[in-house]
DNA sequence: ATTTCATATACGCTTAAACATATATGCTAA
DNA sequence: TTAGCATATATGTTTAAGCGTATATGAAAT
């Protein structure tokens, strides 16, 4: 699978990525800031092998990144540095934004995450910082990090 | 894979069309216009039902028209109606027409075509009408279809 | 009608990737 | 150090999709 031409290389990896429609939903949860694997979880509703697994194809092509904080893990979207790459995931993040179940969903993590009774599985998880406060408008085009990506 | 919410699987249904280097490939050589599927295989060097193979999945996953014209079949781009995915395309092609290999393939769709030397085996094809005179700017945004698409 | 040319599909094989279930890792707290 | 929680990976199975080779279709041309 490894040709001369990278680019066509790391696009191929890239549309593999997004042609699933697990990752996609745990994209569109992730569209705005970094969400912790307990997140995913609850609101998708799927069990944690499954989410583990996709996250971590999601990792494998580049298209995020995690950090860890003690027990917990977090993701966040990798953003390519070409323009026409973070054009492809910005349109793709719209185009689940305006889904009615994907945006249900987003609004699940946010009430979820700040929920005065909050679920015992997630009861002690760090919250997205971006969303406690209030649900602010999505930072479009972040500041692509220097970075290998993509493989 | 039929979900409750068929935006998600349209989607999905796109990118698993757009995650393989010959259909990227083809779709670069249709960026502006319909094309002969001999075409196809002259350019892109490939055995004719690999070619064949890749452009009736692309046809399957509603990415892609055809036009029958006696013994030939045009192959072309079928834009959907929502604005993002219409994005989501037009940045794809944007990006393939950066990468050098891509461009040069399409340079050499435009010159196979209006060679004074034609090969044999695509001597009598129909040509794509947008190239024969000169290599037009892409229309960027066609109407789009009244159409189904995307199965 | 038969041949020929352009295109499509079928067949057999191989690989990637999905899933559920089970188990391993890695950090924290006791 | 052990126990427990969050996350990751391994295993076995199933399905989708890639490939090359062979063959079928469908429209012209003879």
């Amino acid at each position: 699978m490894a040709s001369k031409n990278k680019q066509l290389d790391r696009m191929e990896i890239l549309f593999q990525a997004l042609a699933d429609k697990t990752r996609l939903r745990l994209l569109n949860l992730m569209r705005e800031d970094e969400v912790c694997v307990c997140f995913f979880t609850e609101v998708l509703n799927e069990s944690q092998p499954k989410i583990s697994r996709h996250l971590a194809y999601l990792r494998k092509s580049g298209l995020v990144k995690t950090r860890r904080d003690g027990k917990w893990v977090h993701y966040s979207i990798e953003w390519p540095k070409e323009e026409s790459a973070r054009a492809v995931i910005e349109d793709t993040l719209e185009w689940l934004g305006e889904q009615k179940t994907m945006s249900a969903e987003h609004e699940e993590l946010i009430s979820v995450c700040c929920a005065v009774d909050v679920p015992v599985t997630i009861a002690k998880a760090p919250k997205p910082e971006n969303l406690v406060e209030e649900s602010k408008p999505a930072p479009a085009a972040p500041e692509p990090e220097i970075e290998t990506y993509l493989l």
